[in-house]
DNA sequence: CGCGTCATTGATGTGCATCAAGTGGTGTGG
DNA sequence: CCACACCACTTGATGCACATCAATGACGCG
């Protein structure tokens, strides 16, 4: 709802992938010229979505895969007796919608959980120009079998951790990626609630706090609402491997 | 290390998935005459493995992907710290080793659950081949596709389902995949142990068969070893849709 | 300022894990 | 063919981690 007052061709440079600060993220590396200005072609529009907006739905027909330019989207699944489960967190630099394309309509939510900002790939230009651009074929290729694998690790996580090795997982995750886009290591904020944190890691929204407060009487965080310090990065990665209630 | 008889050219035409059985499964459909003749060209070879034998492990180098032709998988991730989780089941039809790409090497352990035998597909072969097959890029797009929407429903059983659920779930995932290759929607036998499908479920094998047990008492299904017969399908529906304890 | 949303913390309950014992099926070797 | 060992499975007793229920506190926004 904001006036769109940016001339087109201003727009239109923005646009580029090739001039973007995301694109070793999103995009293959070691391109020649003329491939770069090709992977141009392939972000149609962008798109802008309010906190609290949807990408995209559940059953919406699919047509393109989205790169985050900026903010931060959540992605859900529900069943019909209204559980929904979270299935990741997105930043800018992640590409999104993966999975619309078996059935050709989405199988799930995007949820901007602020501002947000996404190019938008329309997946017909994608698989037209992969098969001419094979840096990009392969790149488009390792982005899905990166998301599998991601989506094993969620999987061990959901079905042997607890909730302690739950949390410090997520945590690490979180500012290891911060930290890929030059954020801190040690310092991040929450853009999600405790209860999003929690259905992501198969724990009520309670679990999640009192661990977090855990956390913070061992030293090991200090949190303040949203804002997350961590002051003992070591003692979080033992907690991941740590597995002392069994044997 | 049963001696091969079989001469070279029968085995050529059993490669063949212009004429495989499974093709509908695991192929582009609507192929024209020379595109299927294309198509053959993906599977290099064939390879056999003992029940209990490793198709691929963790950390070995990925080259190729698998169509299963007999057999039962599952793979499973590991921790550095032993523990470890069935990620899952793959059957007759299905393809196995995607998650493999992204690092050029394997993320997981694939293991047989019976004597099986796959169709060795090369990668670079496939890249190269579904840059001038439409519907084969296609087609393994949405393979990949595909994989990520299963993992996203398994998020969701591991993130927010009770026992008894997940286990109506997982029988009903089970029958649904075996009738679409010509078994019995009711009946079915087990290829897994208490213990795989407890991995799977985030559940401990005492649970799973406990689980079972109550299945029984409730006239749902017969139990004798790993041989199951569903009773009332609409029952377990029911269960996985249930949701009682929650509001 | 008052209201709604999100977070924290405590008290209590429960579903599943853990520990343990026993059963049945399978394969092997005498 | 039987005896034995082994493994997968079942079932019971007990404990614990996390869920549930409930009350209060901290922000932020109109």
């Amino acid at each position: 709802m904001t006036r769109e007052t940016t001339p087109p061709p201003l727009q239109a440079i923005k646009v580029a992938c090739s001039n973007c600060n995301l694109r070793e993220l999103c995009m293959p590396v070691g391109l020649e010229e003329q491939q770069l200005k090709r992977i141009d072609e392939i972000v149609a529009t962008r798109r802008k979505i309010k906190r609290g907006g949807t990408l995209f739905r559940n059953g919406e027909p699919f047509t393109s895969l989205f790169a985050i330019r900026t903010g931060f989207f959540k992605t859900c699944v529900a069943t019909e007796d209204g559980r929904d489960q979270v299935t990741g967190f997105q930043m800018a630099g992640e590409i999104i919608g993966l999975d619309g394309i078996v059935h050709d309509h989405h199988t799930c939510d995007a949820v901007a959980l602020e501002d947000a900002e996404v190019c938008v790939m329309p997946f017909d230009r994608i698989e037209e120009l992969s098969r001419e651009v094979t840096a990009l074929q392969t790149h488009v290729h390792k982005i899905m079998s990166r998301e599998i694998v991601r989506e094993h690790g969620v999987m061990l996580l959901l079905g042997s951790m607890r909730a302690d090795e739950r949390l410090a997982a997520f945590l690490l995750n979180l500012v290891q990626r911060l930290h890929a886009r030059g954020f801190s290591q040690s310092e991040l904020i929450l853009r999600m609630t405790r209860e999003e944190i929690g259905s992501y890691l198969g724990l009520k929204l309670e679990t999640v706090s009192r661990t977090f407060s855990k956390f913070v009487e061992d030293g090991i965080v200090e949190v303040k609402q949203r804002h997350v310090r961590i002051l003992d990065t070591a003692a979080l990665k033992r907690i991941v491997n740590s597995h002392q209630g069994c044997h």
